[in-house]
DNA sequence: ACCAAAATTGGTAGCGCTGCCAAAAAAATC
DNA sequence: GATTTTTTTGGCAGCGCTACCAATTTTGGT
């Protein structure tokens, strides 16, 4: 049994070393398992930090050694389930390997990622992981001059800084394309959100008109909002396109969210899917795959992102761009 | 223009005090802004600051002078968007003044959550955030042991270690009862996810049992499957359930996504809601709401809790329990 | 011009830990 | 039993910064 009263002064190395009579460096050792000491020694330096109920201060251990076994991740948002997916699979890999997970939020502006950035370089971490490929000029010097690793997620079209994992979201604006196409449909429209500041989105829509264009079919309309992504949009935004365009046979959505609004203004206006119109998402999202029609989109590796870009990290891995592909679903909504 | 190769050794505060020809302790007080220094002498710090690319390191700064301005989040999971909006919540009020998030994920398994209190003492965190009152004692312990500020979030029904900012799970579940019962409902079924593990979910399903039972109304059945909420497995349980008991006319779900996937059961198989089959939810997601019928739910105060957790420790507020309250939102599914 | 008060400045002792080294103890060898 | 080899141990100098204090410069009043 230990004390249970708020102790006011915290518990040092050196008052366990003390009271389980033997010097710092031992406990240092022990406690780190790290070169060698005695069974007996163990056995009551373990004893005495019980007792004392110590937690030893890695802020000192860090300053003292180097390695802060910080990782930073600077990214856009946690609303879009994306990035949650993301830290997910990073941080399970992180945590085995006794690394901490430390965050924030850039709401898509390159102004504040550079102020992150900045901040999150003070905590002198291992590394540090951004969403793709787009930085202000500031951010690219301070990452380079410090030093650390750097992952770029979710993306592959650009160059990276040191590491990249993802996926190409041009390809993927292709590769839909290419289905709506060898579907029969004709007369395509698109409904996105602010493409300025989702790069990723705006790569996946040039690759989408890019392989429209060279099959000489035009796109009819186009519906962008402002703003973040969201269902509610992405049902305001085909209701509008569809009052301008009336026409079109299948539309093209900046991501699942967006789409299954599309989906839901279908259902609200009895607009038949796919039969009068047909439905493309992007990132293949667990709740698209459970409406009564699964959602035709692209599913992507978030969590397995995650995970090589924590391994990589972790291994110190040299400079690379890992390509983890991603897989088009054939759901029932084109 | 400062040089652009990586610099081998990282610039330490008393390289840009020689570089600027003042004292470290000027240094130190000027990027801080904190004691008194000459115009002339801000200048020439800042001057060499920018030439050299000093980042301050922090770790170094927080080991000389006590706070370490970092907030520790343990949470269940960044799967269920609840805690992403916590963590958003508390993000923005975190970052203005000058504070870092880190997190980690317990899976809703407390001895996972006690070891990675542990793990996140050792970074002498300001606070340390955590999802409801179940803790292990191991956990109680180190928490009262530490010395730092403990909030428990988005629960109020339970003895707060410190802080607690939240509302009441158990008066969620009477409120969604009543308004079932008000409604005429009678023959009301429940959908639940892993309750041992979520005992906010738990508490809501207790307190709307107790107002069905005080209003002599029998529940008729329960579906609850293993694993976490989703919509996936919200279908297949609302179907298992009405499989058993075909005359069901409500349901009350664990939670907004469990009642998603229940509605999309009753889009598929042309079950007509609220007519046939009432639906209630939980959470009040915004995604529940651009469905063709918007679900009726409760809308929890999961942004601002966040906000108000940030707030309470930043301005080291005394122990206290704050009930952000919640709002039952009259959708079309019940 | 002189002295007191106020503003500015630099030196230095830690913060709690790790890494290095040399000393001490234990084990192995002849 | 003496000597070498190996294992275990403790002391102490930093890691880069902040807090404190004393020294210096500037300012203001007379």
């Amino acid at each position: 049994m230990t004390t249970d009263f708020k102790q006011q002064t915290t518990v040092t190395l050196s008052e366990v070393a003390e009271a389980a009579g033997v010097g710092e460096s031992t406990v240092s050792r022990v406690l780190r398992n790290h070169g060698s000491f005695s069974g007996k020694a163990r056995e009551r330096v373990l004893d005495a930090v019980e007792r004392l109920g110590y937690v030893p201060n890695r802020i000192a251990g860090t300053l003292a050694s180097a390695g802060s076994r910080l990782v930073a991740f600077v990214i856009p948002s946690l609303t879009n389930i994306v990035f949650p997916d993301v830290l997910r699979g990073a941080g399970a890999v992180l945590e085995e390997n006794h690394y901490q997970a430390v965050f924030s939020v850039t709401d898509y502006e390159p102004e504040r990622e550079e102020a992150l950035v900045a901040a999150m370089l003070a905590w002198r971490p291992t590394a540090v992981m951004l969403a793709g490929f787009e930085h202000t000029g500031g951010t690219l010097k301070m990452l380079r001059a410090s030093g650390c690793r750097v992952v770029e997620l979710l993306d592959i079209d650009g160059i990276a800084i040191d590491l990249a994992v993802g996926f190409s979201n041009r390809e993927a604006g292709r590769a839909s394309a290419e289905f709506l196409l060898k579907r029969g449909y004709r007369r395509i429209g698109y409904v996105g959100h602010d493409l300025d500041r989702d790069t990723r989105a705006g790569k996946r829509f040039d690759g989408f008109r890019e392989t429209l264009n060279r099959a000489g079919v035009r796109l009819v309309d186009r519906e962008i909002r402002a703003g973040a992504s969201s269902v509610g949009n992405g049902r305001a935004a085909l209701e509008q396109l569809l009052r301008r365009a009336p026409g079109l046979d299948a539309v093209y959505f900046s991501n699942d969210d967006m789409a299954l609004g599309g989906y839901f203004h279908c259902l609200a206006d009895a607009i038949s899917v796919p039969t009068r119109l047909a439905l493309f998402g992007h990132n293949g999202l667990d709740i698209g795959q459970a409406t009564p029609q699964p959602l035709t989109t692209i599913r992507t590796p978030r969590v397995a992102t995650g995970k090589l870009a924590a391994e990589l990290v972790i291994n110190d891995h040299p400079s690379h761009v890992a390509d983890l592909g991603f897989e088009l679903i054939e759901g029932a909504t084109a």
